[in-house]
DNA sequence: GTAAATACTTAGTGAACACTAAGTTATTTT
DNA sequence: AAAATAACTTAGTGTTCACTAAGTATTTAC
């Protein structure tokens, strides 16, 4: 299988060639957010990471030196292309925000995987001996505080309707958000984008729909 | 197979009598409850299931042929438990419903095992390879229309506000109440039961309002 | 009394698991 | 040219896994 490449120089690689080490690790990053989206971090195994890849399981593991480290730099991983999709900051505007939450959702529902990935880890992640615990402790809490911050903007603009607390809206937000997600893993066949637009139809003004385009 | 030996009142019995099987069957599934709920179906493993019981692995097989079959056994169990709190039938009414799903929350807050088990269990079975993938299909398509068929009656009555579809109320709560309890697993100290009522708060009109006791 | 059944047990099986040790090859640094 | 190092490899470790086969003790049906 492997054999053909062990015979010219395609294999071993010079020392500190850093960009073609970016490249496996990455190759490897990619692999291993199929599995553990597919399986979760106890359903996969490094072996089928490996096997995608195309190397031996041991040559993963000289690139991250173990499962829980592979799993923490798919997170990472994963979280920096959401950033990337909805580059949702602290020093945007309430508006803004809400139009990066539908960007993302739309991202979402053409790349399953990021669902998948996400749905599973964090409801493993809720044992407190999982590797992700901490990860995802401090994800909520970080995803909980940008998004009160934007709702309380929205607030401050009258946007809000009746004196609805915003980190309660945030937190609401999050919830509905993946919940809805396990249900759109399991059936497809209606339209995600629209539910969270529902949502902030019940939860802001007129005016402030009307800001919102919604 | 069952044909020679409904004779009568009873058959060949073992020490003890059916009474004595259906405890110990109870026993073991208490302990899958346990276990699943905290490692999840993938994470759990049968030895683990037998340590709690105190029995052998075997003898664990013995009762339930299979892992995959005591998981749906587990789950099964888990939804009579849920039945019995919240009986929640399609012929009670609307407002009934809302009471009904309160009691089911505060259930939930003084039981966190029953909802460790779905959080995890209902994350991993997206995935079309796991056991209890039909399983939850089947039951969100359950949950979500006897929902819709109850806030359909809230609607009836005028206590919905403006034009909101039903499907679309009974699918956001069944979605904002599996994403608050996964942020309740990681983070208990807030009030789950308060984040419930003010979506009925939201949703509701102020007529419903008042009929709920909200 | 005997046959049948239950409720287990011990002892395994083969597979998969994460991870390690040691070696090989190609390249870069000095 | 030598030493160091990156990027792998094969081979193996000890463990755990779900599940099976075969046996034992006990009870009930007849």
């Amino acid at each position: 299988m492997a054999e053909n490449k062990t015979r010219k120089g395609e294999m071993a690689r010079p020392k500190g060639d850093a960009s073609v080490t970016a490249a496996r690790k990455l190759q490897i990053l990619q692999a291993a957010f199929e599995v553990f989206s597919s399986k979760g971090f106890r359903g996969g195994s490094l072996a089928q990471v490996a096997d995608l890849v195309g190397i031996s399981e041991a040559g993963v593991l000289h690139h991250f030196k173990s499962k829980s480290d592979l799993l923490i730099a798919v997170l990472e991983y994963r979280d920096q292309i959401t950033q990337e999709v909805a580059h949702i900051t602290d020093d945007m505007s309430g508006i803004e925000f809400v139009s990066g939450w539908f960007d993302l959702v739309e991202f979402n529902v053409s790349h399953p995987g990021i669902v998948e990935l996400y749905c599973i880890v964090s409801a493993e992640a809720t044992a407190e001996d999982h590797p992700a615990h901490e990860f995802f402790k401090r994800r909520y809490e970080y995803v909980i505080g940008i998004s009160t911050k934007l709702i309380a903007d929205l607030a401050k603009r009258g946007y809000l309707k009746n004196n609805l607390e915003p980190s309660d809206v945030a937190r609401s937000l999050i919830a509905l958000s993946d919940g809805l997600q396990v249900q759109w893993l399991l059936d497809r066949k209606w339209d995600m984008l629209e539910e969270h637009k529902n949502f902030f139809r019940a939860t802001l003004s007129d005016t402030g729909i009307s800001a919102a385009k919604l």
